[in-house]
RNA sequence: CGGGGAGUAGCGCAGUUGGUAGCGCACCUGCUUUGGGAGCAGGAGGCCGCGGGUUCAAGUCCCGCCUCCCCGACCA
């Protein structure tokens, strides 16, 4: 029998591909509002995972949760002026509350830099109460002009995290370490996504921000997405808020500030950075369910066999589901985890059962292979580490092979319809070469140096090379 | 906001010169099936985007409005 398409082949139409995936694979619904999202079980488990992650390196970098409103006094977004600018066009605004018109409106939280510094300028008084490490996981609103599930949402789900140091050295620092060791960190190691870290330019950055340092990943159809940013604020909000404290010597001194996140659109980066034309492939370190059982049949105790094989599979540490639906068809059932993405699934029928064997399926790459029953547990578990990594390789491999270098403007917009061009600095021409860019939906989006590495906060372009890329 | 499309069942769509609302998938019931989206039989499901007009009669023609999608400018 011939496979039919489950999905628009990504070939074919990458964008309604990415919505069949996110559809069919159960992970979101569009919400009522315009640019609203609703994440079903299964995404938000995936979700779920990808938190814990990025949480607990939130936390082994020192810093503690905590929760700030949902509405902030309109008037604090206007006392920083680039912030307000930045964000003004997007801001939902309540008017009303108990059914009269508010004496201040309530700005909705776009980010939560103005209430969060208002309360950091209370809690610092000394050196020694410095740095305060604050992270909040939250949802925002910015409203979006042309929102698409996961990547670009009116309301989406964050961490943002909001500190405040002595010293300049440490804030720049400070935002590195989170860079590297959270987004980097769980984008490669947890997503298994190669990403491209560096500075961004005057005109990408944060606004409010002195400097934004980015993550950026390429989907498989060449399009850059922004994975994560950290910013360093300078005394931009320090100043406008207050967080002044009495230094060593005595002297009063305004606080040195970063703020950094990542959002559900990870979720995004997810499904185009692995997903394949059977639908999603998850990297077993997220996998809510990293091995299916699927017993192809019941009868001749296949059934009890393949229930016994998942809770082995259980106890050796595994996220393991039985799949004994028989009602449905069997190449219904492929198809389905196919879509969700399960790395491992085991069938197991009469005919394997009389032969002491079941076959062992790995979603990356679609071999299948017949292992002994007794040997079941220890395949699975050596393939969710192969999965893990080969995933990884494939997409570092995308990432090079999608990579070029150009030396002019018009061949990094030539590039950039297919992939990413690495563009020598001074072909920039202070800006002028990226209103260019901008002006052929390309843009820049991160400043290295020639080998890779993060240029400081002043480097000059003139000495970098630009990744540029159509973005999303 | 600029340009281009589309609103009919949960989803995807058809609906001719105006004449009682249709198809595929999904759903429900039963039986037979089950190793790559099963088959047969039966069944349920509709403010045809909203408001007006023309007409004996409007999903279809006319006027107005609303919404959504795609492409551009902005953005995690």
């Amino acid at each position: 029998m011939a496979r039919a398409d489950v999905l628009t082949p990504q070939g074919v139409d990458f964008p309604r591909w990415y919505q069949d995936v996110v559809a069919k694979a159960e992970l979101a619904d569009n919400g009522p509002v315009r640019g609203t999202m609703v994440i079903r079980p299964y995404g938000y488990a995936i979700w779920e995972r990808l938190q814990a992650e990025i949480d607990a390196r939130i936390k082994a970098a020192g810093a503690q949760n905590a929760y700030f409103p949902l509405f902030i006094p309109e008037s604090y977004f206007r006392r920083e002026a680039e912030h307000v600018e930045g964000f003004s066009p997007e801001l939902a605004v309540v008017t009303h509350g108990g059914g009269k018109k508010l004496e201040e409106p309530a700005v909705v939280r776009p980010t939560s830099e103005t209430i969060i510094d208002s309360f950091l300028a209370k809690w610092a008084q000394s050196y020694r109460d410095l740095p305060l490490l604050i992270n909040q996981w939250s949802n925002v609103v910015r409203w979006e002009l042309r929102p698409r599930l996961f990547l670009r949402t009116t309301e989406f789900l964050w961490q943002e995290g909001h500190t405040a140091h002595a010293t300049e050295a440490e804030a720049h620092e400070y935002a590195l370490r989170i860079l590297r060791e959270v987004y980097e960190d769980t984008m490669v190691n947890v997503m298994a996504i190669p990403v491209l870290v560096g500075r961004k330019t005057e005109r990408e950055r944060f606004a409010g921000a002195t400097t934004t340092w980015s993550a950026e990943a390429m989907m498989r159809d060449g399009k850059a997405l922004q994975m994560g940013t950290s910013h360093e604020l300078g005394q931009n909000f320090a100043k406008v808020f207050g967080i002044s404290f009495s230094d060593e010597s005595g002297q009063q001194a305004y606080a040195w500030q970063t703020s950094w996140g990542a959002s559900t659109r990870l979720m995004g980066a997810l499904v185009m950075a692995h997903g394949d034309d059977a639908g999603l492939r998850l990297p077993p370190h997220l996998a809510p369910v990293q091995v299916v059982v699927l017993a192809v049949r019941t009868e001749d105790g296949a059934g009890e066999a393949a229930e016994k094989l998942v809770l082995e599979l259980r106890a050796a540490g595994l996220r393991a589901q039985l799949d004994n639906r028989t009602q449905l068809s069997f190449g219904r059932r492929v198809v389905d985890w196919e879509l969700k993405g399960v790395p491992v699934r085991v069938e197991l029928g009469p005919r394997d059962l009389a032969g002491g064997t079941a076959v062992v399926c790995r979603r990356d790459d679609g071999t299948k292979s017949p292992v002994p029953l007794a040997g079941v547990v220890a395949k699975a578990k050596e393939l969710t580490g192969a999965v893990q990594e080969s995933l990884l390789q494939q997409a570092r491999h995308r990432l090079a092979q999608g990579t070029v270098q150009a030396s002019t403007v018009a061949d990094a917009i030539e590039a950039a319809q297919s992939g990413f061009a690495a563009l020598p600095g001074p072909a920039l021409r202070g800006g002028e070469g990226e209103d260019e860019l901008n002006a052929s939906g390309v843009s820049v989006r991160v400043l290295q140096r020639p080998d890779g590495s993060l240029p400081s906060p002043e480097e000059s372009p003139d000495g970098l090379v630009a990744i540029v890329a159509r973005a999303y």
